[in-house]
DNA sequence: CGCTCGGTTGATGCACATCAAAGGCTGTGG
DNA sequence: CCACAGCCTTTGATGTGCATCAACCGAGCG
């Protein structure tokens, strides 16, 4: 991982953006992020592993990373991507001294902010505004995970087309159907718990019949209505 | 549902054992419980429903209560088994006029402490402490939805008894191996993803080989250790 | 007494995993 | 600069875990 500090006030107008903030003065938004600095992680790279000491938590301010959690067999399970603007690592930073619950690899060249631990137990929990907000992001995360567990018994057409619609949704640019992420189908596969396989010959189908298209790890959407069709069969 | 209005101080002692309100003086627990009153639901009641008014979150006192996500389908599918102690619709306190994203329908008759939805906005944000708290409960939820999701390629096997050690940690009394709720093979399925006669036929199978027993939807552990290998294989 | 609800068992079929083989593309080191 | 390893993708052949359908039993209950 490389290490690149930058002076705080170069990405505090790409902060100011971000949800959690809105509203806020930029001495606090400053206050907020005490201690901060941003990492630059090639793509492959890990941001943080499994089970080391939770030190930081902080903001996907480009790119994107792939939380994962290894399986009892080895195999790693992709529980979640997050884009820009998600924060990853405040769940565990109430608890003390704990480690961090999954790993976090960046998906192509990705920046962070970085903010230590301290930060959050000092000057966070202050902001009863900003609290309530980070708790409404966590809770759509966890109604994602519940959505996604409802889709259990659904087929692989239905379960894929509805993880391309989660990541679609994620897109800053609402008009452009392309995923804002570069993705294998390994990493679907591994999201979905299925097989590289069968991701393969489902997206090849689609690509066909012009449902999709990919281009370099970019998928494109072509036809939305069809995929959300399926998704909800 | 039955609305029997208690005094608060009755369920004061069985509060001041939850884990959110551990070092609180018995002051600052009716602060946090403020307007809040207990309910009891009889079997198969609701105690709210997916889609309406969050108006109110809570603990509960005794018994338990499933929390399922209607389907596209129709099909009901359980998210979680909560069970005294466990609070339920924080999440949802947090965001501006929503609604609840989840079903709970009792299982057996219980009882639960309703609080308001103005009591969390006004006090529960005063108490970092508490605040902090009532994350580390949120995030154990979290952490067991990734662990279930890890379980996704696992075989049904695998996958029961993963949910059956998952609900008997939730008991109180540690050394008693009889899950703390009644609960049906249906159930089961429907939390599983999976259909009740492979639930049953995997339990059958158990039941024979003596490693669990069932006495009028009791489920007693006979051999947690074979159990735990079969979660983990 | 008929009803519903939970549990059980067997027969059949299909969706998906698994195994195998092969081609393209990228980066790395001799 | 070429060879080789490793990753991503693809396609086909084969097997199987589990869903689905169907039928039946016992218990509780109005």
């Amino acid at each position: 991982m490389i290490d690149k500090k930058q002076t705080l006030k170069a990405t505090l107008s790409e902060l100011s953006n971000f949800p959690v903030f809105q509203g806020l003065k930029t001495s606090e938004v400053e206050a907020l992020c005490e201690g901060g600095h941003v990492v630059v992680t090639p793509h492959h790279h890990y941001l943080f592993q499994h089970g080391h000491d939770a030190h930081f938590f902080g903001f996907v301010l480009s790119g994107a990373y792939k939380l994962l959690k290894p399986s009892p067999q080895g195999e790693d399970t992709i529980i979640y991507f997050s884009t820009p603007g998600d924060i990853i690592g405040v769940l565990v930073m109430a608890q003390p001294g704990s480690q961090y619950p999954l790993s976090s690899i960046a998906m192509g060249p990705s920046r962070f902010l970085k903010i230590p631990r301290e930060t959050y137990l000092k000057n966070w929990v202050q902001f009863p505004d900003v609290i309530l907000k980070t708790q409404s992001l966590l809770s759509s995360r966890i109604r994602q995970l519940h959505n996604q567990k409802v889709m259990s018994k659904a087929n692989l057409h239905s379960k894929l087309a509805f993880v391309l619609i989660e990541i679609l949704k994620k897109a800053q640019d609402k008009d452009d159907l392309t995923l804002p992420l570069p993705i294998t189908r390994k990493e679907l596969a591994d999201n979905l718990g299925t097989s590289v396989e069968s991701v393969i010959r489902i997206m090849s189908e689609w690509s066909k019949e012009g449902v999709l298209e990919t281009k370099d790890q970019h998928i494109k959407i072509l036809d939305l209505k069809r995929v959300m069709q399926i998704a909800s069969s």
